[in-house]
DNA sequence: CCCTGATTCGC
DNA sequence: GCGAATCAGG
């Protein structure tokens, strides 16, 4: 197989779509992952959260100096080179220390988390056989706030946000099946079903044919899932 | 072991 | 330019 215009447009579009290598490579056909991944680089859009390059962090040898310290910082000459800066390179460095940056980025500090507590030292005192006396407007809230918002699941991606999901099925809505399963935009109809029925009007229609008398020809409905995949 | 993407290198 | 072989992390 050869990287035509349409196939190299289709692999554009699954890359970017975040399909995975595998997923192209099965999806365009005669081609294998690591001809897809080849052909993806070649092509420049390369760059996707890749598990090797995920471990990319530290740069500086943090551990034990290797023997050989490298010296490696040559390039830019000081203009005013009036005086010879003397580079004392220390052959057994000790590690430099290191701000302890193990998250990569701590951006967010939800406010609502930890919420301030002053901790203001209370006055307590103790009762005969040990009990804690407390005073008006010491107790404390007895009840935890309660979460007030339900937990529900994130979408996949922001394009799956207004479609409807497998987990969005319910009674009242059409479970007709839009694209095919296992690709990233599967999603259900969504619209109101047809009452009594677990589809739409529309896709009722798709769904249940009336019976005609034998003989009368008539086109194949097109089955769900727009018919077999090709593979 | 499976998966993943990155890179290398002979063609 | 192509992609199998290889590498390396999850």
């Amino acid at each position: 197989m050869s990287w035509t215009d349409e196939r190299i447009e289709s692999l554009r579009t699954m890359w970017e779509k975040g399909l995975t290598a595998s997923q192209i490579a099965d999806e365009l056909g005669g081609v294998s992952r690591n001809a897809v991944i080849g052909k993806a680089h070649r092509l420049g859009l390369k760059s996707r959260p890749s598990p090797v390059k995920a471990a990319e962090k530290a740069k500086p040898a943090v551990k034990a100096a290797p023997a050989t310290p490298k010296p490696a910082s040559p390039p830019p000459a000081p203009r005013a080179a009036a005086s010879v800066a003397p580079r004392p390179v220390a052959p057994t460095m000790a590690p430099a220390p290191r701000p302890a940056t193990d998250a990569p980025s701590d951006d967010a500090a939800p406010a609502d988390a930890a919420p301030p507590r002053p901790d203001t030292p209370r006055i307590v005192s103790i009762g005969p056989g040990g009990f804690i006396r407390q005073g008006p407007g010491d107790q404390q809230a007895p009840i935890p706030p309660a979460p007030p918002r339900r937990m529900v699941p994130a979408k996949p991606s922001p394009e799956m946000a207004s479609k409807t999901s497998l987990l969005d099925l319910n009674d009242r809505i059409c479970r007709w099946p839009m694209g095919h399963p296992g690709e990233p935009d599967f999603h259900f109809c969504g619209v109101a079903v047809n009452p009594g029925f677990p589809y739409c009007v529309e896709h009722c229609g798709r769904a249940y044919q009336a019976q005609l008398p034998r003989g009368t020809r008539r086109p194949p409905p097109p089955p769900p899932f727009g018919g077999p995949r090709v593979r």
